[in-house]
DNA sequence: TAGTGGTCTAGACCACCTG
DNA sequence: AGGTGGTCTAGACCACTAG
């Protein structure tokens, strides 16, 4: 009598994973269910079931009780995105990291933000600097209704995106990245040419129905994030 | 004799979520092990797994075995990007599609990618529309050697980007995104002005140790990527 | 070397949804 | 209405690694 080897969830993900690549199950092909594959692999079904939700995360499968388990239709590559805090980032590109405020205050948002942020909160402008070069301008609105505390913080050594990130948690927030023409402000503070091509991050975090948060990072020219696609 | 009502990981990660956002667990702060907290919410010790796991892939718990489970002491922002197949990105944004191919050949790669695509391989170059307006110049390159069913393909109606990721797998990819300034021909095509701020992706995508394509791919000013960020 | 997370099992109940 | 995935349990062994 043998003892039966234990089958690892990543054996059946790559097992299924192969039948995909070559084509066994196409796009849109229902694949057995979780109880035929975890007899087919002689293994227990949350084996199974940790493998294929894992595909499923990535957007491989699509899973719906009933209708079973189908390969996707509309593949999409799915990315993952890490945002650091900028201090992080440029250490980690190996550059010596350098921080510069330019302007503290509270004063009235625009009309835009207004309704997130009320009649009057704090806005920080700052440059963010590494090896002694512009990297990335940071312009910034605190909600002093959810987070008064930053009141008291100068945010002359230590950035609002450090502090905020270390200090104050959010629930959820909305993150965009775009390209757009450097104004004349953002060229100079940058070191290039007015209308040069930038890369822009804008962030907004919330504390359940608050706003703590928004940013408008600008970057210097030649900014690029990167990721990898799982297959 | 009551029986006890099975407790959802969901519940324990709203409640590990809230300790951690009241500073109960401050960054960096290691929280107690699985056996304890299953015992403390009166569950399996597989149901806090969940829960703990959850919240170590989006980031905010740093997990590692003997060490325990911590609060992530330099928080990142991880967003999740959905890139998904263009005629259907432009459809879901409530557009018509429209696609124009430029250019299809069999050519000499430049020398930065011969070591990846070889001596000769498909160059496909095309526009898509949105409501007969440009969208996105696709700039690709297809490794004949992988995909050698490419040679069959006019890419007349349906676009490289389509038919590939529908029709070629790959294990793993990697992607890039930049702003650069519009070249004079990019320019043209997307209707816009030379050193227009240009929204770049750059996608590579690989089966095992083979390039099976890569494609460069500008998109018209305005557009931009939006996703949430998880808490 | 001992403690912690990682994983597997076998069984069970349930929610959802398609047919 | 019944099949399928979603989840929970109780117990077990294992792999990694901090101290």
């Amino acid at each position: 009598m043998t003892i039966p080897q234990p089958v690892s969830w990543q054996s059946i993900q790559t097992e299924v994973l192969r039948r995909i690549h070559e084509r066994e199950w196409p796009p849109g092909h229902v694949i057995p269910g979780e109880v035929d594959l975890a007899a087919e692999f002689g293994c227990a079904r949350a084996t199974v079931n940790r493998a294929l939700r894992s595909l499923a995360e990535t957007g491989i499968l699509e899973r719906r009780r009933k209708a079973g388990t189908r390969v996707a239709l509309h593949p999409v590559s799915r990315a993952t995105l890490d945002i650091p805090i900028l201090r992080q980032e440029i250490e980690e590109r190996g550059h010596s990291y350098g921080y510069t405020l330019f302007k503290r205050g509270e004063v009235r948002p625009p009309k835009s933000l207004r309704p997130m942020l009320g009649p009057s909160a704090l806005r920080v402008t700052a440059i963010h600097l590494a090896d002694e070069r512009p990297f990335v301008l940071e312009d910034r609105w605190i909600n002093l209704t959810a987070v008064g505390s930053a009141r008291d913080q100068p945010f002359e050594t230590v950035s609002a995106n450090e502090w905020l990130l270390q200090t104050v948690p959010y629930t959820h927030g909305e993150i965009s990245f775009a390209a757009i023409a450097a104004k004349k402000m953002t060229s100079e503070r940058l070191g290039t040419y007015e209308g040069a091509p930038i890369f822009v991050i804008e962030r907004a975090t919330w504390d359940h129905d608050q706003m703590v948060t928004c940013v408008h990072l600008s970057y210097a020219p030649g900014y690029q994030i990167k990721t990898v696609l799982g297959g």
